[in-house]
DNA sequence: TAAAATAAAGGTCAAAGATAGTCAAAGTCT
DNA sequence: AGACTTTGACTATCTTTGACCTTTATTTTA
């Protein structure tokens, strides 16, 4: 497995056990999983982007630490969210975090997410030209997200 | 033999290993085979397509793959049928047809019907230039029904 | 005790490595 | 000739690593 999903996972479970948020050492925990500090910044920002729903905040010096915290918010609080959060363009793996998001707070189900996701995933839009690819996907994102609101 | 039919062949004994499914590694196969990388994409396009049952996924970079799966004909007769039906061209209004016909067959639910609706609909592929709209709409109902089968 | 130095975190960014994708030219078969 | 195949140069994306930067806390010193 690679060393960035091994670090996800820890941090998720942390995330876990602390009842949807965790304070971490960067520090400690990259000693603890064998990879430099910084790796713990990429998966971060690679995987606990406020698109899936975190909030990272931290502090520096003596005392340091990062505090990743699970949003949790009302459903149309997430729609809301959502549709402005979905800018102009959203590459593949955004779009499936935004659904996954929407599939844990039962906003979709899980058939939903597959049957969505398959309306934005690569090889349905493999024939829009790759300038409008991502621009297309959002329109089709926030299309189903208006759909979801009533 | 033609080397693309020796990887056809190769991926397709790796889909029957695997239960209708089989993750390479776009690289490792290509050495293996004796071809370059680029060749395994061309069998795959031209051969495990949605046309076909097939769903491709994959992932670039470190711990990269190519992920395929075959839908089966057998058990999902009816599915399969709307699959052929689909043409490689399709309006808002055949998209409209379809959908309600899955709905009809209690293939889909009401809500799905209306979800995946806002997903074909003009609007959602206002920015799809014209010539490629209907030949856009065609794949992604392709993907959904590839997917509406279990 | 206030300022200065030092230590203890975390942050940024770019380079290198690891894969996969695209596209067009050249080759082959019918 | 036209369709399909083969190849490779170039591109895009994702991961790993490390050097250097910034912020905050603690300790030392005038």
């Amino acid at each position: 497995m690679l060393i960035s999903d091994a670090i996800a996972k820890m941090i998720e479970e942390m995330i876990n056990q602390g009842q949807g948020e965790t304070e971490i050492k960067r520090n400690d925990l990259a000693v603890r999983l064998g990879c430099v500090p910084s790796q713990i910044n990429y998966v971060i920002t690679s995987r606990f982007t406020p698109e899936r729903g975190y909030i990272i905040e931290s502090r520096r010096g003596g005392g340091g630490y990062i505090k990743i915290t699970r949003k949790q918010m009302g459903k149309n609080e997430y729609l809301m969210h959502f549709l402005y959060a979905v800018g102009d363009s959203v590459d593949e793996r955004e779009a499936t975090a935004f659904l996954s998001n929407l599939l844990d707070k039962e906003v979709i189900t899980q058939r939903e997410y597959v049957l969505l996701g398959s309306s934005l995933s690569a090889g349905a839009l493999a024939k829009v030209p790759s300038e409008y690819k991502n621009t297309v996907r959002a329109d089709i994102l926030r299309h189903i997200i208006l759909r979801l609101m009533d």
